[in-house]
DNA sequence: TTGAAAGCGCTACCAC
DNA sequence: GTGGTAGCGCTTTCAA
C-alpha cells in the first residue's frame, strides 16, 4: 500500500543511473548487485542500499539495452500463423512455453497475418530471437536464411512435413488417416469414404489425412473415395441422399464434428450405423460419447513439451548440427459403437 | 535463387555500418535511405547503391537498437494468462492484432504461466511495450503502476469487470446468464437450475454467469438453483437421477457442451425435454442443431476488433485520460426446440 | 547532398 | 570492494 509510487504516469522512466545516484554508488555496482554477479564481491550494506533504491524507484531493467550490450537475446519467437487452434495445440504451446521459461528463455508469440512469407521472417528477425519456431508453411528457404543471418541459432519448423535447411517438429497428419483406415480395415470394411471439409481452415490437414488413408488402403486393396462436405446440415443431407449410390461400407469423417454431422444425416436418411456404414471421426471429443451409437474416433496426442524445450536449448547452445526431425503426433483408434 | 547468401550460419550479423561500407556512404545516409526519411534529400544513385548493399548483405535492422535510440517502442504486449481458448476469442485476438499491425504496431503475445501477479508485469515491463492488454485477473494495482512507470502509455485490462486505474475491455459474462434466464422466463419457466462446472477452467466464468442469472431471476420472482456438475456421463446421470426431487422446470447449462451432456442424461432418465424441463446452453455450437430436440442456446459475439485497435492507438497518442470502459460482449438467446 | 559524432541503457573490463 | 568508461546498433542533430 504505502509502497505505491507517487507519479503514476508522468516523469521519465528510471534507469540504472538513477538507482546508482539514489544509492550513492556507481552504475557498475548497481549492475553487479541486481544481476547477482558472482564474479565480484560487494558488501552486504551496499547490496541493501542498491536494492532499496531500485524498489523505491520502481526500477525495471531495459531488455533492449541489455541485449544490445550482450550481443544476443534469450528470446524464443513462436510464430503463430495458420496454427491449428484446438485445445490440444493450445495446451502444448502453453507447456512448451513454461518449459522454455524454466530454462530462462523469454517466449514471445508473434502472429503475422497479412505479412507474406518474405516479410514475416524479416519482421521476426528484427527482434533478434535466439530461436524461432514457425509453421513450415510460413517458412521458405529464404526466410530461414534471413533468420540465420540475423543471429537465430535455431530455426525450427512445425507442421506436417520438414522444410529443407531447418530443424523440424513434425506432426504428420497422415498418421491420423492411416490410423482411422487401419481400424476400419480391421473391422472388415473395404470401400471407404473420406470426408474432405470444403471450409478454408482444415484444407491442408484434410489433404494429409487423406494421403495417409490412401497409403494404408492401397496396401490392403481397399478403395478410398474422397467426399467433399460443408459443415452444414443441408450439405450433409445431400451427401446422405446419394449415399447408397456410392456403395461405401465405411467413412472416415475428418474429425468428430464432421462425423457427428454426417452420422446424423445418414441416420435421418435411413442408413444404419454401423451395420450398413461404419463411421469414424478424429479428436475423440467428449461429445462423441453422447451420441447413439457412440462415435468411434482417433485420439490424437502431442509429445510432452519439456523434452522439446530441452531440444531448443540444446540447439541454441550447439548450433550448426544437421537438421533434426522429431515426430510429435501420436494417433490411436478408439473403438466405440459406430464402427 | 542466386540471391541466397553464402554463409548460412557463420559470420557476424550485418549492421548498418556494414551496409554503409559496402555502399561507400556513411551510416547516416544508410539510415536516411532505408527509413525513407523525407526530411532529407538523397540522390537516386546513392539510394540505389544503399538498397543494393542492404539486400546483398541480408541486412535486417536491429529493433532493440532502434527503440533504445528512439526512447520508445511501438510494441503492444498482449498477455495471455488464463485466457478463454475458444475460437471466438482466438479470432478476436487475431483480428485485433491485424488491426494494430495496420497501425504500425508490433503485437506480441506473452504467456506468463508460472509467474505471479507481481513478476509477470515486471517481465512485460522489461520489453518496454507502449501498450499492454492483459486479463484483469493478472493485473493488480501494483502491476499497473509498474507498467506505467516503465513507459507504457496505455494499460488495458480484459475481463469480466474493470480494474481500478486502468482502461478496460469488459466482457461481462453476467450478460450470458441474464440472457439465458430471460429467455426461460419468457417461456414461462420459474424454477431454474444453473449448471456450475466443477472443472478448474470455467470456474470464474460460471460464477459470473450465475450472478447474471440470479439478478434477472430475482427481479422476476423466479428461483435459481446452482447445480454442480462434472463433465462426465456418470456425474450427469447422478444429477438426472435426483432431478424430479428438485422440482425444476428449466436449466441453464453453462454452455452447449454441458447442456448436451445433461440433456442426454435427462432423456435417459425419462425426463422429457422441453415439456418437463427446458434446457438452454451457450455458445451456439453447430452441434447443438444436430440433437433432438435441437438445443436452444445463447449466442455470444465479441465487438469488432478494428475500433479497439483504433482505441489503443488513441490511448497511446493521448495518454493520461480518465479510464475508459468498453463493453465487448453481446449475448442473444437463440430459441430452438429444447426450451 | 553527405558525413561526423553524440547518446539511448546497459554490462564488463580494467584501475584503483 | 568499488568506480570509470568503452561500446553494443541505431537515429538525428549540426557542420561542411
Amino acid at each position: 500500500m504505502s509502497q505505491l509510487p507517487k507519479q503514476p504516469t508522468e516523469g521519465p522512466v528510471p534507469t540504472s543511473a538513477d538507482v546508482a545516484r539514489l544509492a550513492g554508488v556507481s552504475r557498475a555496482t548497481v549492475s553487479y548487485v541486481l544481476n547477482n554477479n558472482a564474479a565480484v564481491r560487494i558488501s552486504e550494506p551496499t547490496r541493501r542500499r542498491v536494492r532499496e533504491a531500485a524498489t523505491e524507484l520502481g526500477y525495471v531493467p531495459h531488455a533492449a539495452a541489455r541485449s544490445l550490450r550482450a550481443g544476443h537475446t534469450r528470446m524464443v519467437l513462436l510464430a503463430t500463423v495458420n496454427f491449428p487452434a484446438g485445445p490440444l495445440h493450445h495446451r502444448f504451446f502453453h507447456q512448451l512455453e513454461s518449459g522454455l521459461r524454466r530454462l530462462d528463455y523469454t517466449v514471445v508469440q508473434y502472429g503475422s497475418t497479412g505479412l507474406d512469407a518474405d516479410d514475416a521472417p524479416r519482421a521476426w528477425a528484427e527482434l533478434r530471437p535466439v530461436a524461432v519456431i514457425a509453421p513450415g508453411t510460413a517458412l521458405t528457404p529464404q526466410g530461414i536464411s534471413v533468420l540465420r543471418r540475423s543471429g537465430a541459432k535455431a530455426v525450427i519448423t512445425l507442421g506436417s512435413r520438414p522444410v529443407a535447411g531447418a530443424h523440424a517438429l513434425v506432426m504428420d497428419q497422415r498418421e491420423v488417416g492411416s490410423c482411422a483406415i487401419g481400424h476400419l480395415l480391421e473391422r472388415g470394411r473395404r470401400r471407404i469414404g473420406v470426408v474432405m471439409p470444403e471450409e478454408r481452415g482444415p484444407g491442408l490437414l484434410a489433404e494429409r489425412r487423406l494421403a495417409g488413408a490412401r497409403q494404408v488402403a492401397l496396401s490392403h486393396g481397399a478403395r478410398i473415395e474422397p467426399l467433399p462436405l460443408r459443415y452444414e446440415e443441408e450439405s450433409a443431407a445431400r451427401l446422405a441422399a446419394r449415399w447408397r449410390t456410392m456403395g461405401l461400407d465405411a467413412v472416415f469423417a475428418y474429425n468428430d464434428e464432421y462425423a457427428m454431422l454426417l452420422m446424423r444425416a445418414l441416420q435421418d436418411a435411413g442408413i444404419e450405423v454401423p451395420r450398413e456404414t461404419a463411421v469414424v471421426g478424429a479428436d475423440d471429443l467428449m461429445l462423441g460419447r453422447l451420441l447413439r451409437p457412440r462415435l468411434s474416433s482417433v485420439r490424437l496426442e502431442l509429445a510432452t513439451p519439456q523434452p522439446l524445450a530441452d531440444l531448443v536449448d540444446r540447439l541454441v547452445q550447439h548450433p550448426g548440427g544437421a537438421p533434426e526431425h522429431h515426430d510429435l503426433l501420436r494417433a490411436g483408434a478408439v473403438h466405440r459403437e459406430s464402427s
